[in-house]
DNA sequence: TTATTCTTTATTGTATACAATTTGGCATTG
DNA sequence: CAATGCCAAATTGTATACAATAAAGAATAA
């Protein structure tokens, strides 16, 4: 077995559908790499994974295929995507566009609770130096906090299932050297616009976010300089 | 039964399985209005309009409901969504973002002959004044060129999906009067942004095209002024 | 009569049996 | 020895039986 050897025993009173079970289960074992990208997932696999019958396995891999997680071959079942270059500058491409719009539409609906999030974030990324296990967490609880901002539910999903996607590329690039400080010095820029409702600056400057980490994320997986 | 009285022979020796089948069938139901918002389709009807069990049927309602078409509540099946005024505006705004992403990465992707096209769309737009359906027909395929001439296969879903999305509004924005001179007028000007390979013009256009394409809508539907 | 509880029925969730298809190995042949 | 065709095992696609749940109606009591 890839994963587990023990059999997980699947909720019998828990309100969510077997379905659901195991679509975050398995959505969650390929985020943390335990089926690593180009892996092929058999049903039966994941049937004595988690003990239940292959029904909701299917309707699981069904959801994972609409998030681009999962490819469906016609009688090959199911493999984890393999992201090469060109997607991840497609992804990355995407991810400007949305984070863009996202800090866009937060510097015109942000409330102040969630203007002062933002720096409560920045103050803890401060607080954090050179831990990058912090650091990453402190960094997707900002950028999260600025997509909520927006209060747009479709723009919600739709980065929620970019970060899935990114998620199957290996490390984070806070192991670039240098990283975490112009990734803050970044995020202050664009709180700082946000603040004062700046929707254009705003968005200028999660964009060239976006881009200084595709740079790193580029230089990390294929050696671009 | 709704849609059909008589029983769709599935497809036997076709290379698509039966649930692309069923999940083609259905997207093309919903955006035909064949099943209209709100409404409930219950999975032993669809089985029995497409002559299949009910496995491939459930195949498709999930991933009818990962595309936004379907809301499926436990127990209760899957019912058309239903799309309020709030939501209306929140997929407006997606639609402005990507389709202004879309122009502007299509100034600098786009090869000589997909200008062309998007050229002779507009001369074919001309030719077509006064018919609503082959207007819209030709604003689709004016779009879906731009969509296309932008070369990013996650932009191009995203576009897609939001497209099955706004299909589920009644009626198209060509009724509005005077809209399809001020749509060809704001077509053309994005064109030529893309044309002279200046992308933040094209982005610019067309952001301002999806504007005007909103504030109709919200007349259309609720009368806004 | 009205409210409430129980029962029945319709509908969906899950498991499993069966059919279709692919894949890998083996034998046969050039 | 290499190539090709065929068979068997593994795997997925589909249908269906059964379980769980919710919704609707009937019966009873206040």
């Amino acid at each position: 077995m890839t994963t587990d050897t023990l059999k997980q025993a699947a909720p019998k009173i828990s309100g969510i559908s077997l379905g659901e079970f195991v679509l975050e289960r398995l959505r969650g074992a390929i985020r943390d790499r335990r089926y690593q990208p180009g892996q092929r997932i058999r049903e039966a696999e994941v049937t004595q994974w988690l003990g239940v019958s292959r029904t909701p396995v299917r309707e699981a891999f069904r959801r994972l295929q609409a998030d681009g997680l999962l490819v469906l071959t016609p009688w090959r079942g199911a493999q984890v995507v393999e992201l090469g270059r060109q997607q991840v500058v497609e992804l990355y491409t995407m991810r400007r566009a949305l984070e863009g719009t996202a800090a866009g539409l937060a510097a015109e609906h942000a409330s102040a609770a969630e203007v002062d999030l933002l720096f409560g974030l920045i103050e803890q990324d401060q607080a954090a130096q050179g831990e990058p296990g912090r650091l990453a967490e402190i960094n997707r609880r900002f950028h999260e906090a600025i997509h909520g901002a927006a209060h747009n539910r479709y723009l919600l999903e739709a980065l929620n299932a970019l970060d899935d996607s990114l998620a199957l590329l290996k490390s984070t690039t806070y192991e670039v050297p240098g990283r975490a400080e112009a990734a803050r010095q970044e995020h202050i820029v664009i709180a700082e616009a946000i603040r004062r409702r700046d929707a254009g600056a705003a968005e200028q400057a999660a964009r060239a976010h976006i881009s200084t980490a595709e740079e790193a994320r580029l230089k990390l997986l294929f050696g671009d300089n």
